[in-house]
DNA sequence: AAGGCGGGGAG
DNA sequence: CTCCCAGCCTT
């Protein structure tokens, strides 16, 4: 007989477990925007920006893109780089652009209208099972579970399966439907994420808040001590990068700098920023130091800057060309000069820039200036 | 099943 | 500094 399956029928037939829930949530729970309303495609909205990103994060960036697009054909409707721009600083930039293309797929196929059933939201772009069933759930009020970072801590600390060595992701989505309630379980998911938020925390859970400690198999145990951390094997390594970002110049007034848009299969894909190339330690093989090497020789190291992407931790040399015309970089790029186009200062802010790549604009922002000042001194002799 | 993606915040 | 966050997608 399965253990795991034997303790979640337990649980499900505890009464109280669900009345402590739903009574502890409806004192507690955050009012959260997406939450007072059953919109399909602002909750749709609202779980997409939540993907892997921090609830206080999402929110002022939820509230204006909402405010830019407020339904779906009004998104549809829209520019990529209009989204993107709205999207910008919140990261995992593929996301804004599956929304979008999944926006245009539900105006032409769906008549602009959500569907509600979940494998066919599972079939649309930036839509995962998570996704899938928290739309269905939440909008269309369909009795499905929902497993992401916090329901997957709650019940594993609920049911303390780290006792039974590797249970799958399938078993929990199969636990977790098990739990839901006959009635009332929108409510209740919603219960079971924000106790994972507010009170069953990843670190230093507060056990003693808990509604629900009673049936918590982990407590039983450990008496609410945190899981041992992961071991240094398990960790993925950092893996150190050493970039040049090239920032090209020219002397036309107002001065105009060199970006290009990144490519789907580089970082940033999608998004804009200033050509960049990593430098190979090492023995010189045929590298020859990247495309820009002609330019070693008349660059100038303005700053260095550093950054960390995922798990890289990048060192960025910036450097720095000044240019009497545009042609004296675009002629000398031949192989790689798809995407690349000369933009005025006031125009860069709005394109959507990659995050290091705006550090690296304002940096650049305030060395021109005092170039230009120092200019404008020497004029007025 | 595992690894990549990206940025901000907490501790 | 490290770890984590309303996951998805590709291999």
């Amino acid at each position: 007989m399965n253990t795991i399956d034997s303790i979640v029928n337990l649980l499900a037939a505890e009464r109280e477990f669900y009345c402590s829930l739903r009574r502890w949530y409806r004192l507690n729970a955050r009012e959260l925007p997406w939450r007072q309303t059953s919109d399909p495609y602002l909750i749709w909205v609202s779980e997409v920006m939540l993907q892997q990103t921090t609830v206080a994060t999402v929110l002022p960036y939820y509230l204006r893109f909402i405010a830019a697009f407020p339904s779906v054909e009004s998104l549809a409707a829209a520019d990529e780089l209009d989204v993107l721009r709205r999207w910008a600083g919140l990261g995992y930039y593929r996301r804004a652009r599956c929304l979008h293309r999944a926006a245009r797929i539900i105006v032409n196929h769906y008549k602009g209208s959500i569907p509600r059933d979940e494998k066919l939201l599972q079939c649309l772009p930036g839509i995962g099972p998570y996704t899938a069933n928290a739309i269905a759930c939440f909008a269309f009020n369909r009795r499905l579970p929902i497993i992401e970072a916090n329901t997957r801590r709650v019940m594993r600390r609920l049911l303390a399966i780290e006792k039974f060595s590797n249970v799958s992701e399938t078993a929990l989505w199969k636990c977790a439907q098990l739990l839901l309630p006959r009635r009332g379980y929108r409510e209740f998911n919603y219960a079971l994420m924000e106790l994972g938020s507010l009170i069953c925390t990843e670190r230093a859970p507060q056990c003693d808040r808990c509604p629900v400690v009673e049936y918590c198999s982990a407590f039983k145990e450990s008496r609410g001590r945190a899981e041992m951390r992961r071991s240094s094997s398990q960790r993925t390594a950092v893996v150190h990068l050493k970039w040049r970002i090239w920032v090209f110049r020219t002397c036309e007034v107002p001065p105009a700098l060199l970006v290009r848009r990144f490519s789907d299969d580089q970082w940033h894909a999608g998004l804009f920023g200033f050509p960049f190339e990593e430098v190979v330690r090492g023995p010189r093989k045929a590298q020859e130091g990247g495309e820009w090497a002609k330019f070693l020789r008349v660059a100038k190291r303005i700053f260095t800057m550093q950054f960390s992407i995922t798990r890289h931790r990048i060192h960025a040399d910036i450097l720095y060309v000044p240019l009497r015309n545009r042609e004296d970089v675009t002629e000398n790029v031949s192989c790689s000069g798809n995407g690349l186009m000369w933009v005025t200062l006031e125009h860069l802010e709005e394109l959507p820039l990659a995050s290091p790549h705006r550090r690296v604009l304002h940096g650049v922002y305030d060395f021109i200036r005092g170039e230009l000042e120092h200019a404008g001194q020497g004029a007025d002799r």
